[in-house]
DNA sequence: GTCTATAACTCGATAGAC
DNA sequence: GTCTATCGAGTTATAGAC
């Protein structure tokens, strides 16, 4: 691959910055001294922010999309599928202060444009979706101990997205993984 | 009681302020308009935005915390103790647009002052150790479908907050029940 | 495509009158 | 305690040269 150009290199460089600060915590100053180009020359490839917000979400969505049906090709068992689901956003967490981008664009919702807060949407859709096929897998037949498919993946999301918060105030990894150990001891 | 003086009506303002919008989402500005008195003199209460920050963290961490142990002398069983706590984090949310302070501070983690930062790590422990004593005497005797009372107590405050995320982005509470429904059947 | 320069605005914070 | 007035820095965004 050759070397990443500069539209390329914005977007990478701004979603790690929206991971770690949020959407209203980076500027334009901040990735220009980030990839070493002035700021005017950011509003050429993304003449407004929230441009540039909507080109990182729609990105970041194919991207994650893509790990997660990876998992079902190359893991034989729903279970092992979420438990890579749950290592998926552990690795995301980095060395522990930064967010899965939803999160991240959750708090400072109101300055996003209607195009990325549907973006948003639609990416935890497909992941409430993936999640759902994984759990109607593994309890069919129906456990008593489980609730349905659909209530069970919705809890995974928030569970996860709940502890990276966790970890991210501390600044502390682990804390993810003691949110999550019950959960992933629970599956088979 | 009597009417409100000044910084209390400021503090109220300010937190509701902070649990829609974020740390960074919100100016003196907004508050001036919000409770009719002019920038400046907001100053001569909180001379300093870190100042507010830390004074709502504090009065909230007081608040939520004397709520919390006032479930345990009027419900008599740890469920519906638990029960009870997943329905405080529902109220929280009130139409679906507003977090609890503790996630709503999680992201602009940088811009807070070490003291605030503090409070909320203080807050957050304490939460964990009501819930963990709820768990001990949920889980005695031990049970198999069940962690330990610590990742019990880790796991149910990340999916609340997890849940208020879900719910926020989506501007619809019923988010929030979805996520818990699991949770509270399997509770006994 | 990237640069310099700058417009237009908002931010937190301060000074000093009342 | 609250006001008016203002400062200096930071913000997104634009104009125009190269």
């Amino acid at each position: 691959m050759a070397k990443a150009d500069t539209k390329t290199r914005l977007m990478d460089a701004a979603e790690q910055l929206v991971r770690h600060r949020g959407a209203d915590g980076f500027s334009y100053a901040d990735l220009s001294t980030s990839i070493g180009i002035q700021k005017a020359s950011i509003h050429y490839h993304f003449p407004a922010k929230s441009d540039l917000l909507q080109a990182i979400m729609e990105q970041y969505s194919r991207q994650v999309i893509e790990i997660l049906e990876g998992f079902c090709d190359t893991l034989p068992s729903p279970a092992e599928q979420l438990r890579a689901f749950v290592d998926f956003y552990r690795l995301a967490l980095q060395e522990g202060d930064c967010l899965c981008l939803c999160v991240a664009l959750t708090i400072g919702k109101e300055s996003l444009s209607e195009g990325t807060q549907k973006a948003v949407l639609n990416f935890r859709a497909a992941v409430q979706k993936w999640l759902e096929n994984r759990f109607a897998q593994l309890l069919s037949p129906p456990s008593a101990t489980w609730g349905s498919p659909s209530e069970e993946a919705a809890a995974t999301l928030a569970l996860v997205e709940g502890a990276q918060v966790s970890a991210r105030i501390a600044t502390d990894p682990r804390h993810f993984d003691h949110a999550t150990r019950a959960f992933c001891n629970r599956l088979p």
